[in-house]
DNA sequence: GTTCTCACA
DNA sequence: TGTGAGAA
């Protein structure tokens, strides 16, 4: 497919599949008029960057990272890189730290929202 | 529609 | 990290 429509399949536009090509993050083939060719599986490694650039992740790891997320198998990892293990443990623990704030906002309200049941409730029969 | 590059927040 | 503009 075109760049068009796996922006139109993965809601990130154009310029930043390009972006991320750039970043050595994506390398689609190319049609004989130049255009980039995107293989279908490709419409989920593009979701999952997203995913780990949401998650605070920078492209440079990411890159380095991918090629194992796409092929379990393939976790092992020739060069077992100190740095970029080190990096992986911090984010992996700002994750865990999000985690338990966004829980203890959303047990809040949820909370809220008992409460406010508990009251219309008890209206309704009154 | 797509390509690229340069500048910029 | 991501966008805007301009030219082909």
């Amino acid at each position: 497919m075109r760049i068009g429509e796996l922006a139109a399949r993965t809601g990130v536009p154009t310029r930043l599949l390009r972006y991320y090509e750039e970043q050595g993050l994506l390398d689609p083939g190319r049609a004989a008029n130049g255009y980039r060719d995107y293989a279908e599986c490709l419409v989920d490694r593009v979701v999952q960057i997203r995913g780990l650039i949401d998650a605070g992740l920078p492209t440079r790891i990411i890159k380095q990272v991918l090629p194992c997320l796409e092929d379990p198998g393939a976790i092992h990892v020739a060069d077992p890189d100190p740095e970029l293990v080190a990096a992986l443990e911090r984010h992996r623990d700002r994750l865990d730290a999000r985690i338990r704030c966004l829980a203890r906002n959303r047990d809040a309200v949820s909370g809220y929202l008992d409460a406010v049941r508990r009251l219309s409730a008890g209206q309704g029969r009154g």
